[in-house]
DNA sequence: TGGGGCATCGAAAACGTTTTCGTGTTAAAA
DNA sequence: TTTTAACACGAAAACGTTTTCGATGCCCCA
């Protein structure tokens, strides 16, 4: 067992100093192509390797970004991160992940751990409980000690700094539009309770195109449900809710879930109450995930295309750390949805 | 904008000695009640943080674990990282990944990149290229130059270090005990090619089973996918295939899927065919994804603890970092599966 | 012969810590 | 009064780089 070879051994077995052996390396001119060809033999023959933890000391900059997302097995978030990834070695960064798991206490420490010249800037997308107790201390105090970071799906106006968002509510103003251009005259929608942004944007693009449709929104086809049940135990509690609903309503003919989960199990649900899907209930879903394609019926949703996301993301903050000299400027980068079509819907 | 303070900033503020700051702060008691009081409030008040570079300079550590796994997008891997992630953090590490995306080259980069001071030690799953090919030379390698590494899933006997797997001979076993249980007489499995090793491993477990069950292995009921057909751009040839494999063998009413793909498309193609599940074929797959859960019907599974290999995985290696004193011992863990009885078989 | 200029190399600082060792001061012991 | 020991602090090295600035030696030309 070896350890990693450095200059300074180098330079010794050489008998040369350790400038000589650092610059014969980067093939600095000031060195006689003799040492340069001796050291470089000698370092490609014991493959040395700079140390990255040094350079980062003496660079101040660590070429790696830290990424903060509530939840990792999570088909959306792992593509976003996918996505990240790729830009990132793409362009020389590692990447370095740090799970909330939706707690706010959490989210700080590992901002904190990260923080402190472990990284070079943050891709992170906020924990609930964090913008249910609209505290966002920690994201001004890394902001004002200069490590940029960039947000995305979730975000928070308050915030300063760059976005990568999906246009949440023309994404579900579309898909609703799409159930009303299929035929759908009482259409539910199944959402977060409203301090999630995402379902609070969601909700209002369902209620935009009903609007705009002239068709009046009736209170008793919006069920909010509690984040509680979105925990795979709770899939009973959710499951009666959402039977409650259809079985309440049953003229409902349409159903928009502002996520997979849900749209899911609406399938279900109406699956045990006999109601043929796309016939007499069509159903589209937010987030494209594996289960859409899979289930059955296949289910009709709006791509996010979470992967794009993560790619700009990447960008927007390499790009903010290569020009630290640029003035201040943020950006909110849109991705535009996408309705995949498949048999949940006519 | 204020950069991080630093001990020497404070030390100058305060008009005492970095070393005086440093002890101060580490509560020495070589340091006066006096300005250790005055030291640790005025660093209080800038909040200082250690620089972790710096620290990881000096300790010639890094408090941060390397995972290298094929692809992030995949239910069983975010699985493990959230199973690494969290006894990581709680033993006050970081996580940094890369990924491999199946290819050897990318796996050897991203190795080497992170080999050069950035991190610890490695938890890894061999990309498939790597397993066709054969090459080991960067497990030598890190490993020789004192870095330890552990292997989940995908593993490899060639090579000496911890390795936690699930026992895929005997998950397998089980399963298909189980369908012969339940009655099935033609029971076909739906498989990878052998260099994957936990294929091999489920093909061979699936043998075992027949075999001590006096069944004849019958060859056309063996079904070795090429894994270009895993995408999700081929899923139609994957289709075709295993549409071909239940029409020629009418007999067929049991299949052994070795992931979940296989298994789901199996049902699905089976549905077509008019098969009804779990009365005339009965599936059960290998994996425990989200898919299984919400399948209709609901796929019985081979659950491997996806977080638990994880857990146990980060458990093994910090141990190891922990205790480098120790004597060379290279620990395997096989970690329990369990079969998850859903609504896909009897 | 003296000096200018070039080629080649080394010393040292810097990045931010921790830790060892030394030093000066003061109070207690002899 | 002198010696000793405790106390409080600082200097410096070390981790592994890169880079600036000198320093040497040599050649060439005046």
């Amino acid at each position: 067992m070896k350890r990693k070879i450095t200059l300074k051994q180098i330079a010794r077995e050489l008998d040369v100093s350790i400038s000589t052996v650092s610059k014969a390396l980067r093939n600095s001119k000031e060195i006689s192509e003799d040492t340069r060809q001796k050291v470089q033999a000698f370092a490609k023959l014991y493959n040395y390797r700079p140390n990255n933890i040094a350079l980062s000391l003496k660079n101040r900059k660590t070429k790696t970004i830290g990424i903060i997302i509530p939840e990792i097995v999570h088909h959306f978030f792992s593509k976003v991160i996918r996505g990240i990834e790729l830009v990132a070695n793409k362009r020389g960064y590692n990447v370095i992940v740090g799970l909330s798991n939706e707690s706010f206490d959490k989210e700080v420490i590992n901002m904190e751990m990260l923080a402190n010249g472990s990284i070079d800037g943050f891709i992170l997308s906020i924990s609930k409980e964090t913008l249910l107790q609209q505290d966002y201390h920690h994201f001004y105090e890394t902001i004002n000690q200069g490590m940029p970071i960039v947000m995305f799906d979730r975000v928070v106006n308050e915030v300063n700094c760059d976005k990568v968002i999906v246009d949440d509510l023309k994404g579900s103003k579309k898909a609703v539009e799409q159930l009303i251009a299929n035929g759908c005259k009482n259409i539910a929608i199944i959402t977060t309770k409203d301090y999630v942004s995402v379902g609070r944007l969601r909700t209002q693009g369902y209620l935009e195109a009903l609007e705009e449709n002239k068709m009046e929104p009736q209170s008793e086809l919006i069920l909010k449900i509690v984040e509680e049940l979105d925990s795979e135990d709770h899939l009973e509690d959710l499951e009666a809710e959402i039977e409650q609903l259809l079985v309440n309503n049953k003229k409902i003919d349409g159903v928009f879930a502002v996520n997979e989960l849900y749209a899911l199990t609406a399938m279900k649900v109406a699956r045990r109450l006999k109601k043929k899907i796309p016939e007499q209930l069509q159903v589209i879903g937010f987030t494209d995930g594996v289960l859409s394609k899979h289930a059955t019926p296949s289910l009709t949703t709006v791509s996010q295309h979470a992967e794009e996301m993560g790619k700009k993301a990447a960008e927007l903050l390499i790009n903010k750390l290569e020009n630290e000299d640029e003035e201040e400027y943020f950006e909110t980068h849109i991705i535009e949805t996408e309705i995949i079509k498949r048999e949940s819907t006519k």
